[in-house]
DNA sequence: ATACGTGTTCAAGTTAACTTTAAGTCAAGC
DNA sequence: GCTTGACTTAAAGTTAACTTGAACACGTAT
């Protein structure tokens, strides 16, 4: 079991080595072993790491991630909590869906717009985006 | 002409004050007269906030909105201008659909989720996410 | 011995778009 | 004359998720 240093973590992992000790800062990771000062990890925290980039890419903060991973005094199972937060964020995601749908129709309609000068194209736009 | 003081305006224009008069402090709206030293607004200023809040939402930024605004010295027409960020912004627009889809798989996938522990629950989550 | 590369900690900086706070001004009502 | 409420400014604070900087330690190659 070959130990790695946090710089070949943070490659492995595709993230900067002051990221890795922020995460262990706030507890999202455990603090690792240590040679001559310096942290060793086990590869098993790339695992780890997958988990929090996957969080954050389903749209959790790094407070939501926290409490996923360490709430281990509440006896709920991971899957449970894990699908408490997924329903919860399905609800945000569904309405930033509908916003970048807004923000589309609203550059489509910019797309088309022939005004040439400020006031008439702050009223063209207004309208546009009233109508709809 | 029934001038507004500045919390009629905010009132007007759901906004607060104090975003009024930051809007003036980097030149996204002009300066309005003054009596006694508090501003006095002619109605017209709810169009350009009107304006403001509409490329707000089509995901302009301050910045960009300024450039939109006060590039006088620049003799290409508004409409172009509008259309050319429009054109960019909609790239950026695209990804970030695609982005908010990816999210939504991946809680889709989290709703099914069965692990009981956080070992097999990353793996869990990582092999939906790799295998989609 | 010393320079180098990589590591360490802690505090402060980054970004956007405002908001909040502190300290002071002003006109009107009592 | 004094209180009240709305207003003024400039500077500092807010939020998230890190990054950057300063000052120092360590082991290895020269």
């Amino acid at each position: 079991m070959e130990e790695l240093t946090i710089s070949e973590v943070a490659k492995r992992a595709g993230i900067r080595a002051s990221a890795i000790r922020y995460y262990e800062s706030i507890q999202l990771l455990p603090p690792p072993q240590r040679s001559a000062g310096r942290r060793r990890y086990n590869p098993d925290v790339l695992r780890r790491i997958s988990f929090i980039q996957v969080a954050q890419a389903a749209g959790l903060t790094i407070a939501e991630i926290q409490t996923l991973i360490n709430e281990l005094d509440d006896n709920m199972p991971l899957s449970e909590r894990w699908q408490t937060l997924a329903h919860q964020k399905l609800v945000e995601v569904d309405a930033l869906m509908r916003k970048v749908q807004g923000m589309k129709m609203i550059l489509v309609n910019g797309l088309n717009c022939r005004c040439s000068n400020l006031e008439e194209c702050i009223d063209c736009i207004i309208r546009a985006e009233t109508s709809s």
